[in-house]
DNA sequence: TAGATTGTTAATCGATTAACAATC
DNA sequence: TAGATTGTTAATCGATTAACAATC
């Protein structure tokens, strides 16, 4: 699966651009440049015009783009505009977390539910959400038509839980298990890594593989 | 910050492979090539074996590589034989999950102490692992040589526990808070930003972006 | 006007993929 | 031997950076 209009590195930076511009005091200047994002963020100048160019238009030699059209038309580039539902699938530590997390709303995603195996979960809330048993949910999904479904078990139940939202019609799959899942060409799986991620800080650490 | 024996990309890749390496049968086949690789991680065979050529030796045509010393190199190389001692900021949900996160001992990380400001929190302990008032955070990283600090705290708070870090001799610091963080150029920041993934899963659902 | 900034084209850089000889 | 696989060199691809004319 690959990107057309806009290239995957693009696509990450954008929101990155959102957010920084969404932390600017209202009150202050109605303009930016992107020269001052670029060194906000540690990016080069050129990369940010190059992103911005994709998305929005207007931006003005001298002074730059207006802040509130610019995030408007982020917003409306990213699809934030649509409410997008999801289901998280293990209510563990991860899924408790991520069931509080404010950027989901935030972002124009809704959590509909969670799921999980363990019957003294079931029924009970997190942050207003219920859990509800994992043998519902590919019932749930066909029927609420979810379209992204998140996973947050152990890797034994991956896989399992995986082929089940593919089957349900979940398009996106954002995988919190350390472990390689199967899907067809058709399902954009995200892998969250969290291992990745430790041995690039590790590395860092044993300096000589650093210049 | 940039790599010098290795790209950033073949060191994100080399956990994956450790990870497939692992999750074979033992008693199974005691060889594996690196086409055999690539096709369960729907990778490149050239880029795998050029990933592995640089961290390992001894593939054999016709052959393969014997998987039990390549886990052993990749591990070397990732440096998992030491013990990095890290910390994490922050107790609520993110927090206390990767207190859970099975991953960290594994890889040869030890999560040596928790931090929150909340005063029912502190003196409590989750996994095992104490939570301390975070006033103490600087001194205890001086005292323990802590090198990576994790923070896990509100957007609001992030850039002063980072500050606190960066002072008190933290190398590498993994940001799960939503916000841009200032660091001096000999410090690594890995960002693990939710919003990022989030747009790329959204972005999917818009169909007219991929081709 | 002078100078900062945009938007675009060209050059550079790095990573992936293709091609292929060596070899078990 | 025949064929699968390694390891390496060359070609391709894509993203970043540099250069610069246009413009406010």
């Amino acid at each position: 699966m690959q990107l057309q209009s806009v290239s995957l590195q693009t696509l990450k930076r954008l929101p990155l651009f959102l957010n920084y511009l969404k932390s600017l005091p209202e009150d202050g200047v109605s303009n930016i440049s992107a020269t001052t994002i670029a060194n906000a963020l540690g990016l080069n100048d050129v990369q940010v015009r190059k992103d911005l160019a994709l998305v929005s238009t207007g931006g003005r030699p001298r002074i730059g783009y207006v802040t509130q059209k610019l995030i408007n038309d982020i917003e409306q580039f990213l699809g934030y505009d649509d409410v997008n539902t999801a289901v998280i699938i293990g209510a563990g530590n991860l899924g408790r977390a991520l069931l509080f997390y404010d950027g989901f709303p935030k972002y124009g995603f809704n959590i509909v539910a969670a799921f999980d195996v363990d019957p003294s979960a079931v029924g009970t809330a997190v942050n207003g959400k219920r859990i509800l048993p994992a043998d519902k949910l590919g019932d749930l999904c066909t029927r609420m038509k979810i379209r992204i479904g998140i996973i947050t078990v152990p890797e034994t139940e991956a896989q399992a839980v995986c082929d089940t939202l593919v089957e349900s019609g979940v398009l996106a799959i954002w995988n919190f298990a350390p472990v390689h899942l199967k899907v067809p060409g058709h399902i954009l799986l995200q892998n969250e890594n969290m291992a990745c991620s430790l041995a690039v800080l590790s590395k860092h650490l044993t300096d000589q593989h650093f210049r």
